[in-house]
RNA sequence: GCCGAGGUAGCCUAGCUGGUUGGGGCGCCUGACUCAUAAUCAGGAGGUCGGGGGUUCGAAUCCCCCCCUCGGCACCA
């Protein structure tokens, strides 16, 4: 029995066309795979521990649990409407996974894994707590951004552990934080590098996620410290603790497979635990994760380690999808680049399937997505439609009003052309959906509707009809032979749409055996096309929504201040006297300025619009009143104020020369 | 700067263990046809295969240098 899991959707937020670039090729991996003959448990629900939920519960004033049901619930909606049938959909705050994470964390223990430390953590002594992750927030020890406590979001991005943020303040009453001392727990990671140099060398999946892995596992591997002051989460054993939600989240793969087989009268144990073979160190089992870009650290490198810890077996297969953009531009839910599903997509009627079709046609499941309305639209109605949905169409009505649906009171026999386009067609979908190429197996099967088309055209039924009608009885024939395997090898694609197909030409197994064999095909009914087209005054509609959208997000952003906050800043005119690029660096200068009273050394980083020796002599807005930082280990005093033009820096200079040290009001 | 992934016609891409005129899809132009949701079919225009060197009888494919895009890190004060 293979293991199928998507990436746990968080429920602290709504469906979006992100989550969909896993999951819907994934659900066509699967069943495909079950079209083929292979027994496959898929298995996914969501993810409910973590700060996020807690701080976002309390804003609102319901409890977590509140808020968790009500996103897990909307998820198994939205996947339901989409078509993607998870075998079980469970979720991370239910009893039988709070047990089954403890029994695996007092196995890490036993396993001596796991050790305790003193920490210093971030305090707030306003409101009496601990403040784990997301409740604190301050700046990177790294980059000096301003971070979360468990990551620095808008600075390196990197993934921080518990105390080490600098200058701490409670992200809920805004008070200072103090560091106070705290026994916390620590999983040994490092002790697993070679382990995971040589699991992630030799695991299946796709190659974009493994090279960062491996980068990863050489360069920054730490312990990791998994207990946190909260109390919504899974008790640590013996503490007044919970475990970190990247801890219990991946082994929800493993409760819910549990549960699943319940139902479904599976051995649990079989798949996580025995495994399928044994390879030197590693046990594999027969598990594949799909995943995104984001959370390859967590599956390449945490889950691993943690599996091994236990003795258990790991992922054969690590497979992760590429980025979303939206209309050209970076994903992103707070700048408005976002197609939510339910609200923006289900609600205005669209076919699930067309949705299904644009994210595993549009490219490689490997390279970054560009969903934008009016593609959408071209590719529903110039592929889909003109050449599926018409051939389609063409044939079975063809069949209908000219034999009643029945063309085998007709002598007729397959032809050999059509029987090898098929056969190219189950072959090409074969290979392609083995290495995780879910373009290259639709563009198959719409390779062989465009070859239906051409057999037809080329065959001139409707001409046949009058002169020849049982020559005509076995064109069609020939393409209702097509029509069926189409349906079939669409299917895990297009579920909905060829499932009415089916109906109309009495195909009731979709397997991937059937697909060439050539069978009485009848028409049943009267057909009906298979797909709508999409109007261009409903993309319209979308995409301005999409545009209201995106300005009502940066309306938001916007930020009032007052006349005091603007008299914070010491602003005054400078004159550079010397400038040098920092050594080793891309953007930095390093920029002696004349700021009236004293010479400031100051860093900027405009080096990729200007050359040092024209800044020489250039009088310039200067922040005075800076606080000192260190860059590329250059001390710098101060802020040169610059346009930001894509990125690139354009100085500000006073109109004519003023005095130097001039205020700036 | 370092590490990844890339740069192939307006867009998405195949080819990349070197070898006949670099394939395909969408869009575009012309013609044909009418069974079909103006769908389909035929034909066509459109590429210095990022740039420059080199190896070779022969390179999109191998080697070197450079440029650009994206992601990650080191520095966005």
């Amino acid at each position: 029995m293979k293991l199928v899991t998507c990436g746990l959707p968080y429920a602290n937020g709504k469906a979006h066309i992100g989550h969909l670039r896993t999951y819907i090729p994934a659900d066509v991996y699967v069943k495909y795979l079950r079209m083929m003959g292979e027994k496959v448990l898929f298995i996914c629900g969501s993810d409910c521990h973590g700060t996020p939920i807690v701080v976002n519960a309390e804003k609102e004033g319901i409890s977590p649990r509140e808020l968790v049901d009500r996103y897990h619930e909307h998820f198994k909606k939205v996947f339901a409407s989409v078509g993607i049938e998870f075998d079980y959909f469970g979720r991370t705050d239910s009893e039988y996974h709070h047990e089954m994470t403890k029994n695996f964390v007092k196995k890490l223990i036993e396993k001596s894994y796991v050790y305790s430390k003193e920490i210093e953590l971030a305090y707030c002594p306003k409101c009496k707590r601990f403040l784990p992750d997301r409740y604190v927030e301050g700046i990177c020890p790294y980059c000096g951004a301003v971070a979360r406590g468990d990551e620095c979001d808008q600075g390196c991005g990197r993934y921080l552990e518990p105390g080490e943020i600098k200058e701490p303040r409670c992200k809920i009453c805004g008070t200072k934080a103090e560091f106070r001392k705290q026994k916390h727990y620590f999983f040994k990671l490092t002790a697993f590098r070679d382990f995971l140099l040589e699991y992630l060398d030799k695991v299946g999946g796709t190659e974009n996620a493994l090279n960062y892995a491996r980068k990863w596992v050489k360069q920054e591997l730490k312990d990791w410290c998994i207990t946190r002051n909260l109390e919504w989460g899974v008790k640590f054993p013996g503490e007044d603790l919970v475990v970190y939600v990247w801890v219990d989240a991946p082994i929800g793969y493993i409760s819910y497979t549990r549960e699943a087989c319940k139902n479904l009268g599976c051995d649990w144990e079989k798949i996580w635990v025995e495994g399928v073979k044994k390879e030197g160190d590693i046990k594999w089992g027969d598990i594949i994760h799909f995943i995104g870009l984001d959370i390859v650290y967590h599956h390449c490198i945490f889950w691993p380690a943690m599996l091994k810890g236990v003795e258990f077996a790991l992922p054969s297969a690590i497979v992760a999808s590429g980025m979303v953009k939206v209309e050209g531009k970076t994903f992103s839910k707070t700048r408005g680049y976002v197609v939510w599903v339910e609200d923006d997509y289900l609600k205005s009627g669209f076919n699930p399937d067309y949705l299904r079709y644009y994210i595993v046609n549009y490219t490689s499941h490997q390279k970054d997505l560009n969903f934008s309305w009016k593609v959408f639209m071209d590719k529903v109605n110039n592929e889909l439609i003109a050449n599926l949905g018409n051939f389609i169409y063409r044939v079975t009505y063809f069949a209908w009003k000219n034999f009643e649906g029945d063309v085998w009171s007709f002598n007729v026999k397959a032809d050999d052309s059509v029987i090898k386009a098929v056969e190219k067609a189950r072959n090409e979908i074969v290979k392609a959906i083995k290495n995780w190429e879910f373009k290259i197996a639709s563009d198959a099967f719409m390779e062989l509707a465009s070859f239906g088309n051409n057999y037809f055209q080329s065959k001139e039924p409707w001409e046949l009809i009058k002169s020849d009608k049982e020559k005509c009885a076995e064109v069609i024939a020939n393409c209702l032979h097509i029509v069926k395997a189409l349906t079939i090898l669409a299917y895990p694609v297009l579920p909905f749409s060829m499932k009415e197909v089916a109906k109309i030409i009495g195909v009731d197994e979709f397997r991937m055996n059937k697909v060439n064999e050539f069978e009485k095909i009848k028409v049943l009914k009267k057909p009906k096309p298979p797909f709508k087209k999409v109007e261009e005054e409903k993309i319209e509609e979308m995409e301005k929504l999409m545009i209201d959208r995106i300005r009502k997000a940066d309306e938001k952003t916007v930020k009032y201040v007052t006349i005091d906050d603007l008299s914070k800043l010491d602003l005054r005119v400078g004159k550079i006297l010397r400038a040098e690029k920092v050594k080793k660096s891309r953007k930095l200068i390093k920029l002696e300025v004349d700021i009236g009273n004293e010479v400031r050394q100051i860093v900027a980083g405009i080096a990729e619009t200007y050359k040092p020796e024209e800044l020489v002599g250039k009088q310039v807005v200067v922040v005075a009143n800076m606080k000192p930082a260190k860059l590329m280990g250059v001390e710098s005093r101060g802020m040169i104020l610059a346009a930001d033009v894509e990125g690139k820096a354009v100085l500000l200079t006073p109109e004519k020369e003023v005095p130097i040290g001039s205020k700036v009001r």
